[in-house]
DNA sequence: TATAACTATTGATTTAGATCAATGGTTTTT
DNA sequence: AAAAACCATTGATCTAAATCAATAGTTATA
C-alpha cells in the first residue's frame, strides 16, 4: 500500500522500520476513479497527495472554459495546491484523475504533527519541494528560450511515460499551445525526420 | 549588517539571541558593484545569497545573445542556482548586480552545517523554498492564462518596487516579450486609460 | 452492435508578436 | 561639456500561432 511512498522517502532520507510505522499512522489512503475530482476550484486544499498508482492533473479553466494544465502527477509524484493548503484560502485550481488512482493523503493536522514529531519528515518535504522548484524553473526557462518544436521534443523525451498516457491535446495544453498547433508541430518534426 | 536577514528569518521562525549569534558565524557578507557578476554560466554555484541591499537578476543568453531574465532579487529576497548548488553541476544561468549590492552568502559547507546543527534553519529554508515555489507557479499560471497586457499590469502592481528600478526592456524580458512589443502594450493600456 | 462523445488531422484566414529600420531622448563615461 | 552608449517610441512588414471550419478516426457508452 505504501511501498512507493516509502521507497521515495528512503531515497531522500533513510528511515528505520520503526520510523516508517510511526509515519504510517498519519497517512490516509484514498482511491480515486478516472475523471473524479480530488480538488475543485474554490475549495480549500486540505491535503498533500502522493501518487502510489495512476495519473492526475492540476489545471485551471480560462474565461472561455478551456483547460490549462499546470501539472501532471504520475506514480511517485506529489500533488497539491500548496498555496491553498498553507493559507487555507480557496484554491484556484482543479485536480482530477486521468486514470484510476491510488493515493496517499497527508492532511493538514497530520502534516503538522509529522513536521514537529519527525525531523526526517521535514527534511523529506524540504527536498521534495526543492526538487519541484527546480523542475518548474527549468520549465519556465524552456518556455522562454526554446521553440515550441524543441519544447515538445524535450517533453516527450523527459516524460515519455506521461506522454504515452494522455491525449495529445493535454500535452498541448501543458505546453501552452492549441491542440491544432501541436498537430502541425508534429507534422513539421516528422517531415524533418 | 545582518538586520534584514534576521528580520525575515524571525518572521518565518523566531530565534533567540544566542541562536542568531550562532547562525551569524556561518554567514559571509559580500559587497557587489553594479554590473558585477555573482555567478557566471558554466561556473558551479557555491552559495545561496540573501540580498540585504540592492537588486540582482538571474538570466540566460539565447542563441542570438539576447538576455532572458528569469528572476529579479531585491532586498529581502534570496537568489541562487539551486540546481547547480545542490548537484555541483555547472550552472546554465548568470546572476549579476543591477545596483550596488550588499549580500549575505551561505556557502555549501555552511549550509550543510546549519542544516545539521540548527533545526530552525531547516525550517527556514523549507518555508523559503516553498514561498519561491508558490510564486513561480503563479507566474507560470499567468503566462498561460493572462494576456500580455494583463501580465504587465499585474507585474507593475505586484512588484512596483522592482518596476521602478529597472529599465523597461528588462521587464519585457522577464515577461518573455520583445521591448518593442512592451512599448506598444504600454501605449495600448494608456489609450484605454 | 450502434450511437454518441471524444480525438487528431488538415486547409483557409486572421491576428498579434517578431523583425527590420529610423529617430529622439536619456544616462554614462571620458 | 562632448561623445558614446543606452533606452523608449513609432511605422512598416513578416511570420507563426490562433481561429474558423470540415472530416475522419477512435474510444466510450447505452
Amino acid at each position: 500500500m505504501y511501498d512507493l511512498f516509502f521507497r521515495q522517502f528512503n531515497k531522500k532520507v533513510p528511515l528505520t522500520m520503526e520510523e516508517q510505522l510511526e509515519i504510517t499512522k498519519f497517512l490516509t489512503p484514498k482511491k480515486l476513479r478516472k475523471r473524479q475530482y480530488l480538488l475543485q476550484e474554490a475549495d480549500v486544499c486540505k491535503f498533500v497527495a502522493f501518487v502510489e498508482k495512476g495519473l492526475l492533473r492540476q489545471f485551471t479553466l480560462d474565461n472561455n472554459g478551456n483547460e490549462r494544465i499546470l501539472q501532471f502527477a504520475p506514480e511517485g509524484w506529489t500533488i497539491s495546491d500548496l498555496y491553498s493548503f498553507l493559507t487555507a484560502e480557496p484554491s484556484s485550481y482543479h485536480i482530477d484523475a486521468l486514470e484510476d488512482c491510488e493515493l496517499i493523503l497527508i492532511n493538514k493536522s497530520a502534516h503538522e504533527a509529522l513536521l514537529s514529531k519527525i525531523p526526517k519528515y521535514e527534511t523529506y518535504t524540504r527536498l521534495q519541494i526543492t526538487g519541484a522548484y527546480i523542475a518548474m524553473q527549468r520549465r519556465l526557462s524552456s518556455i522562454f528560450s526554446a521553440t515550441p518544436d524543441e519544447r515538445y521534443a524535450s517533453f516527450m523525451q523527459l516524460y515519455p511515460d506521461i506522454a504515452n498516457r494522455v491525449p495529445q491535446h493535454m500535452i498541448a495544453s501543458y505546453m501552452g499551445l492549441q491542440p491544432k498547433t501541436l498537430s502541425r508541430i508534429r507534422r513539421r518534426i516528422s517531415n524533418n525526420h
